[in-house]
This record gives structure tokens, C-alpha cells and sequence, in this order.
DNA sequence: TAGGCCATCTGGTCCT
DNA sequence: AGGACCAGATGGCCTA
């Protein structure tokens, strides 16, 4: 046997060499403790204790924990490798999950670089969360300001396009971020909800969520500081023109789409404390 | 040192 | 039967 240091490192570079200590370690110790509960019952304190274990012992334990399929064949080889095979499509599962997630957090408007902090997976997931609401309500402003503008006799009723810029209401290519960070975001709030920018006090508990999330890792090192990772304004500027944006999606905070309660990420918000 | 985040292992469940 | 998915447990790393 080998000694308990080297099952307990953390994160291998080569997990698999650990999968036979643990797959080893963690079936006796299974196998011993019955299928009682879910929860495992390998304390480091029982591990030890198993490793006195005579060959025979292992054997009859697995014997004891190894599935009706399992207790067929008997093999202590043939269920560590069964073993180390699920465990490899685990790893490659969560390694697949994480790509999608990296992939995810590219595509976000938030500012990426080696000073930030990467987004952790449930910010992540609340920000493109918040992100796909604004940008519906987006569009659908947009297509209100349209049918607005051609729909009564060409009246343009008050707004200036050309300062606008129709289509710079679009919004920023989803698969381009960094468009997000010029000068013209296109974007009333990316972070927060609809809502939440909508009520225009900050006060949304959203707010937390997004301009503060895991704060204290750094994250606001970028030099917009309380206004969120996009920089000090989310008002659309006028192209060329480098004024506010007169339009009404400037003007007037965006109603509808349901606001992301505290409720949806309390820890996101009373982490913003 | 505590808390947050993460990777990994593992057993259970569901689906094909 | 095998694989995918899920959730609980565990332990390491990092930051305030």
C-alpha cells in the first residue's frame, strides 16, 4: 500500500493514477458501511482503519458493496476498472460542462482579461441569465420604436435615428463581447435584469448580483468602479456624435420581463454586502 | 482562519 | 446493459 499522501492531494495532473488508491480505498469503504445512505461514509478517520485490511478481507468487501451485476463477476480488477471508467466519463462530463461554460462567459458582456477574475459558474449563469432578458427586451423596444416610426405615416414622432443610429440599437454581436465594452454598449444594463434597470434606483437586489459579484476577488479592478464591469455608463451615445442618446430605450427605462428576485441568487446578493 | 469555489469520486436514478 | 445525469461528500486552493 502506499501512504495516505499521496491520496490525498487534490486535483492531479493525472487523476487516473489516483483512481486506484481512491477507487480502491472508497469500495472497501463503501462495501463496509452498507448501502445505509447516500452520503459517503469515508471519513479520513476510517480510511486508516482499512488499510490493515488482508487481501481476503478487500475481497469479501467488495464482494459486499458491488452491484447485483458486479457480485457476477467477482473481479476486484474488473471492478476498478468499471471504477476508473465511470469515474473517466464523470471527469470528461464536468470537463465538457466546464468548456461550455468558458464558452458561455466569453460571449457575456463582461470584461475579460488577466486582471479579472474569472466569473465563477453561478455568476456565469445569472449574468447571461440577465443578459438574454435585456437583450429581448431590447429587441422588442427596438421593434416597438419601428413600427412606431414607419407605422404613423412616417411621423419619426420625435426621435432623431440619425443621432441614434437605428441599428446601433441592435445591440452588440452576441458573438462579439468586446463590442459590448466600446463606448456604445448598445446595452441598457447587460448585468442586470430588464426590471431591475427599469425601477432606475439600483436598489434591485440584482444589482449585487452583477456589480458585485465576488467583489472581494477582485473582479471590479477595472477602473469604472460602482458602475459595474462595463465601465461608468450603459446609456447609449449617439454615434459620432458623442452625445446621450436621445432615444426612448435611454430616456425611458425599458417595463416588463420579470425581475430576478434575491431569491434567485441570495447569496449573490448578500454577498454584495 | 473562515468562506467561497472548484474538481473529483461515488452511488442512485433515468433513459436509450 | 450501458451511458448520461444528478446530487452528496470530500478535500484543496485562494482571498479577505
Amino acid at each position: 500500500m502506499d501512504s495516505d499522501t499521496s491520496r490525498v492531494s487534490s486535483r492531479p495532473s493525472s487523476p487516473e493514477v489516483d483512481d486506484i488508491f481512491m477507487s480502491t480505498l472508497k469500495k472497501s469503504v463503501h462495501g463496509f458501511s452498507g448501502a445505509v445512505s447516500s452520503t459517503q461514509s469515508d471519513s479520513p478517520s476510517e480510511i486508516p482503519s482499512l488499510r490493515g485490511l488482508s487481501a481476503s478481507d478487500e475481497e469479501s468487501l467488495s464482494l459486499r458493496m458491488a452491484s447485483k451485476k458486479d457480485r457476477k463477476l467477482l473481479s476486484e480488477s474488473e471492478l476498478q476498472s468499471i471504477r476508473l471508467k465511470i469515474n473517466s466519463r464523470e471527469r470528461k462530463r464536468m470537463h465538457d460542462l466546464n468548456v461550455a461554460m468558458d464558452g458561455l462567459r466569453e460571449v457575456m458582456p463582461y470584461a475579460h482579461g488577466p486582471s479579472v477574475r474569472k466569473l465563477s459558474k453561478i455568476a456565469t449563469l445569472l449574468l447571461a441569465r440577465n443578459y438574454i432578458l435585456m437583450l429581448s427586451n431590447s429587441l422588442e423596444e427596438m421593434k416597438r420604436l419601428v413600427s412606431e416610426i414607419y407605422g404613423s405615416s412616417g411621423h419619426h414622432g420625435g426621435f432623431h435615428p440619425s443621432a441614434c443610429g437605428t441599428m446601433t440599437h441592435a445591440g452588440p454581436v452576441p458573438g462579439h463581447p468586446a463590442a459590448s465594452h466600446a463606448s456604445h454598449p448598445a446595452v441598457h444594463h447587460p448585468l442586470l435584469p430588464p426590471a431591475a434597470v427599469s425601477t432606475a434606483s439600483l436598489s434591485a437586489p440584482s444589482i449585487s448580483a452583477v456589480t458585485s459579484v465576488r467583489p472581494h476577488h477582485g473582479l471590479l479592478k477595472a477602473p469604472a468602479a460602482g458602475a459595474g464591469p462595463l465601465g461608468s455608463s450603459f446609456q447609449h451615445w449617439g454615434v459620432g456624435t458623442g452625445m446621450p442618446c436621445p432615444c426612448s430605450m435611454c430616456q425611458v427605462p425599458p417595463p416588463h420581463v420579470s425581475s430576478m428576485s434575491t431569491v434567485t441568487m441570495p447569496r449573490l446578493a448578500s454577498d454584495s454586502k
